[in-house]
DNA sequence: CACGGGCTTGTGATCGCTAACATCGCCCAC
DNA sequence: GTGGGCGATGTTAGCGATCACAAGCCCGTG
């Protein structure tokens, strides 16, 4: 930076000016700055930046240890907004859910100087440590979050669900059983909601609930019972990869899907559509997710102020060929 | 850190001796250094101490923008062996793939002061561009990279490809038919070796390649002639994902899997063993690839040395119902 | 013609830490 | 007794920027 004041004739002071785009630098210097700058092939230096402003065009995430779907889209949309607006990521992960472990990973990340935090974390457990955090640095929860104290944006799982309800009732089924994910996930319990609250504004039966762990081995071996029953018409698992599981134990017991049973996911991975059958499906847009995760911390940032409570995205209902009418 | 030296009644350099565990200070006052810490609740600033000392703790993780299972589940390797070692990672993604946006990306890391960089991106250009990066660095290329110049951790591609044709063949099947990944990605390349030597080793013919984009569209696309030439009896597909897209194409093709094709996969996402049916597959172990890959740089950073040029690790087969001897 | 005010630019301190060198005891050997 | 060596600690400069304030200049106004 001296050299470059030096080059061009002026302060450092001057040349941190015409970095900072303040107005108050007649745009003839500027330019000879500039000029200085090309020439010498300068970059600012984030760190000395950092250090003395306390700003760092870096926002930390957390996340926890997952290669799920859902929560590796949304970083991958975090990353690109960020990028786009000259922030750099850096990524903390959750040793453990619980508080301690969220304090001292918000901690690190803090310490790092970081502008902002996301968290990618959408247990009950963490959600509600989140409304702990010291209130310095925005705090934005991504997926899920807690009812109040800190932003949201997430998808609308409620809707998702009830989407998904709705659309198996309208096929003509009496009732529709679902596969939730873990209890302490909390679009895991939202969708259970949208579920049961689906199924009773039809007057229809509600099922007894059962609760898997995402994965297609939890759909697989919860169903096992379902299949057996001649009653069950319509399975709504609450992720795709569960519904992989039901497709297959479905498929083992010798049942048609749709013709015996139709099933519906959640999430719209990118193999859905060539699942056997195809899924019928709730798209959730993690990329946008991500993206507007960030709008809202970056809105924050620059503002100063608390940004809105929560920002909801509206999931899609993508229909298959893994629904009809009950025969 | 002066509130702490005034308090422990030292110098703020003995209190920086003791943040860094120099050998230079008595135990005595080691204690009390330490215990002012506790009690003024001390934590260092890393922001200055990166500026100080050109040290950071973090590590830059340059990777390409996808969701896509394998580099996500690297990712979280990285960040976990990171975590472990006390290290920040910091995530850039690529803009596009060629030597301009590396060149820039690694360029704004470097600014960042991280003390490596590993690189998940596994397509050709990349990697060259890969060998032109400033050595000062240790650089190091996870899932594939450059034959020379830059030290590569990555499953041993190969070798998975050519277990998968072997099992084919050594099950009776006349030869493979290959659907391949992108011509820019090394293990796409690799993959393609390993299935086109195994083949030839075994003196059986090698058919035309097909060539998808890792997705399970065109899986299914591009396996639209092969399941009508009953000729065909065993397809390895470069990934599940492209596998999955085959199976669904052979399900409406009408013809049986195992029975009438085999069909191996690659990568063994989770739910591969959920496909109809199971799905045959060689799996690589990405959270153990992101786990050496930092354990590489984190030796190459300690000992200021070039670390070993490559590092391979064991693809295995996993054979599931999706292949059977041709009939 | 002197004075106040707005615009530009410069000066010095500061962010929180580490590096390099200086200093102070203390013990040992000659 | 004295010089040397060594371990423990202190002092002084930075690292590369920003911040707060001061200063100079030009202009319009009374």
């Amino acid at each position: 930076m001296a050299d470059v004041a030096r080059l061009a004739g002026v302060s450092h002071q001057t040349v941190s000016r015409v970095l900072n785009e303040s107005e108050r630098v007649s745009s003839e210097t500027r330019e000879r700055v500039l000029a200085a700058m090309t020439k010498l092939n300068y970059r600012p230096n984030p760190t000395a930046r950092a250090l003395a402003s306390g700003r760092s065009k870096t926002v930390g995430v957390i996340t926890f240890d997952t290669p799920l779907y859902g929560p590796a889209s949304t970083l991958f949309g975090i990353e690109r907004a960020a990028h786009d607006a000259g922030f750099f990521v850096s990524v903390a992960s959750l040793r453990s859910l619980d508080m301690p472990s969220l304090i001292s990973t918000s901690d690190n990340l803090r310490r790092q100087n970081v502008e902002a935090i996301l968290v990618i974390a959408p247990q009950r457990e963490v959600a509600q440590a989140l409304t702990q955090l010291p209130h310095d640095l925005p705090v934005v929860a991504v997926e899920a979050g807690p009812a109040e104290g800190v932003p949201v944006v997430a998808v609308h799982q409620f809707e998702g669900a009830a989407q998904a309800t709705r659309h198996l009732i309208e096929l003509g089924h009496e009732t529709v059983w679902h596969i939730a994910g873990p209890g302490d996930w909390l679009e895991a319990v939202d969708r259970v909601d949208g579920w049961r609250q689906t199924l009773e504004v039809a007057h229809a039966r509600v099922p007894k609930l059962l609760v898997g762990d995402w994965s297609a081995r939890s759909g697989y071996e919860l169903s096992a019972d379902l299949v057996r029953d001649p009653g069950v018409t319509a399975i709504f698992a609450a992720n795709d990869a569960m519904a992989l599981g039901v497709l297959r134990r479905i498929h083992e017991a010798g049942r048609d899907v749709p013709g015996s049973i139709s099933v519906v996911g959640f999430d719209d991975v990118p193999e859905a559509a060539f699942y056997t059958p195809p899924l019928t499906t709730i798209r959730q847009d993690f990329i946008e997710l991500g993206r507007s995760s960030f709008a809202l911390v970056l809105d924050e940032i620059e503002s100063g102020e608390r940004a809105a409570l929560r920002v909801t995205i509206a999931p899609e209902l993508i229909i298959r060929a893994s629904t009809a009418p009950p025969r």
